[in-house]
DNA sequence: CATGAATGAGATTTCATTCAT
DNA sequence: GATGAATGAAATCTCATTCAT
């Protein structure tokens, strides 16, 4: 698999100043702990980049706009390593289970669920004013969403070539994969392996189970 | 299948007064015109409900707890509907679509997610004074997480006996059971059924599916 | 003189609240004591009043709206009084004299200029916010100004009569009017009397000036 | 006439370097534009001057010192050209329609009224913080007034040589030129001339009426 | 019980000024 | 000298909560 499928619009993120990711990383931090994230105040958020309240404004126009963009920068570094992830094994099945590691290990960071997670889902609880600015975002071609898609489509179609499954139609091959991957976080989110299973099990049922609705 | 499994915790909503539940109402219909949780304002209830704003004060002790309570009582209102659904049908198959139905007549009200299904997924962006409320209210026998637990559990084990599927772990049918349904979820969000289907085919698609995971 | 020439549109200022008033009141004297109109702080405002700082936005949507309102305010009781003056006295001249008077007595009171001066001269320094919502007051029938145009045609023309002098133009005659009374306030402000006059003979010399003006 | 009537103080802006007249200028422009005088920002200036922002402290200590010193400047060089005025004709009547030439080809420039009539009629509203800084330059011999009076007073004097009016106080004769030029001002403001007059007919009439007050 | 006027703590944002480069 | 990134004091405005009526 090439490290490039297609362009990640994300890019924009590339040679950011120090200052603005350090403000992104103190957002990023307080989701992962939990804050609701229309509590979060522009002091919280300098106070912990370790700058003045005033240099946020010297950056970014607003603090919706800071949090958007964290948002943003926060799914532009899971992606980048996902698609690392998916670069960095051979096998299909490899790559499933390294996937599943990682999600494992990102996500009990969160007491919730991590905003990737919630960003797929679309279930951050968010402000007008910060939608109409992702929506501004998504309305571009720089929607991460499409380049998702691209990466798991390549991926799925791994699985064809591998004769793993027999399935044809490329968006139930992405349908069940989305949702089996669901099926696991909430194993992760509940503390349990689906049945009292252990952890090598609960994976096991998770990707035979994939596999099952992908063949006839 | 007894119109009463166990008894509903949420049955503390019984019996109610007029401008609790008015106000209840108002926190819910703003939900749904997904309005951000955490910036409904006390004015805006009371407005809603019709009421003075000093009325808010003498059923409640704070904001949070009127829309804590809201937010249950949708729960609550939902769940009832449910129940009857799931006792007034009475083939397993029949109960399912039935199901569906609910979900696709009740989602759509919502540009997001439905108050029931963002508690399931416990993905409401909720500060952490609601959360608090609603921590409290889980760590008591009131907390409906168990009913609907043992609802689905009752309901799955009719599966078995009617001999759709032979799958034996009562936790792991709970577990395709969620996941299916959020999978079917996941449809009517984004428009579209699984794979180009039509809507009976993307119904029957998530039935087999779940069936076939539930056999061996 | 009828004590009601036309009807006055500041009327709207009949019967407001007391708190307004206070803020009104407060407002009004800081321009008395020569603050910066924009330098005014809400906290000012309130201060003044003994009022909290919210109170002032249960009976205003901004602090641009009470300076605005407050500045028609004290117009609206400047003229109250001159209208008063022109019907308390008989005669042309007595008028004048009264006139003077009341612009002698209010005008040291500012250490600047009075605020009726500066509408009448258009001179407050204000931001385009207050320009804004001042001007969508004069673009209503509620304008003070053709009031005041009407109010000086009404008295001068009681000089024609009383065969002070000949001037048959109202134009003009208002335009001298306006001009003299403004000589006047120069006189007050400087604190001189023009040309070493003691200050009937100032009186003197404006009112001799304005009727040699509107004779041939 | 001599071209130096008498040493004018505002000469101290004599051979001032390109950056701090920039900075003049912008301030000026601003205020042509009819800014708020206080609204006005360092960033504004230096921007409109092409610097940057850290170099206005290096010629100046505060903005207030920046904008005090611009509307001197702006003073200066009207003054240089009324000078000039007053010096470039020969007639008193010449100089005196020279004059309303000037005025109202400057006037039109603002929207409001222009900074040499705002300086003359004392109704910038202004900080304390400017005030201040004001009263410092008036409290020296550097006081631009004395030498405006000076100015008049000189020209005033050739209406007398010539014949043209008897009034014997020089006190009187510079309020009588001051008031009737502010006439002047508020025609051209209201757009119109006083009694429907024509541009020369209202020229005219102010020159006339103020030879009808200089004479007995 | 019901009300809504009054409150003030606390949030976002602005911008004159500093200072290391 | 010239710069502009960084700062934080201070301003406006919001809104949950109280309490006299």
């Amino acid at each position: 698999m090439s490290s490039n499928i297609n362009s990640n619009p994300l890019d924009m993120f590339e040679g950011i100043a120090e200052k603005e990711m350090l403000m992104y990383q103190a957002v990023i931090d307080m989701v992962q702990e939990d804050y609701d994230i229309n509590s979060i105040k522009v002091s919280d958020i300098t106070g912990r980049a370790g700058i003045g309240k005033g240099t946020a404004y010297e950056y970014f126009t607003s603090k919706e706009e800071i949090i958007v963009k964290a948002l943003l920068y926060d799914t532009y570094t899971h992606l980048k390593r996902i698609e690392a992830i998916l670069c960095g094994k051979d096998g299909y099945k490899d790559k499933f289970y390294a996937l599943m590691d990682y999600l494992e290990k990102k996500l009990p960071l969160t007491k919730g669920v991590g905003s990737l997670m919630k960003m797929l889902s679309g279930t951050y609880e968010i402000k007008d004013d910060i939608k109409i600015e992702l929506d501004k975002f998504h309305n571009t071609d720089a929607c991460p969403l499409t380049y998702v898609e691209n990466l798991i489509d390549y991926y799925m179609m791994q699985g064809v070539e591998e004769k793993i499954y027999t399935e044809a139609n490329p968006i139930l091959r992405r349908s069940v994969f989305a949702t089996q991957l669901t099926g696991y976080i909430y194993c992760i989110m509940n503390n349990y392996y689906a049945g009292n299973l252990g952890r090598e099990e609960a994976r096991d049922y998770i990707y035979n189970s994939m596999v099952k609705l992908l063949n006839p």
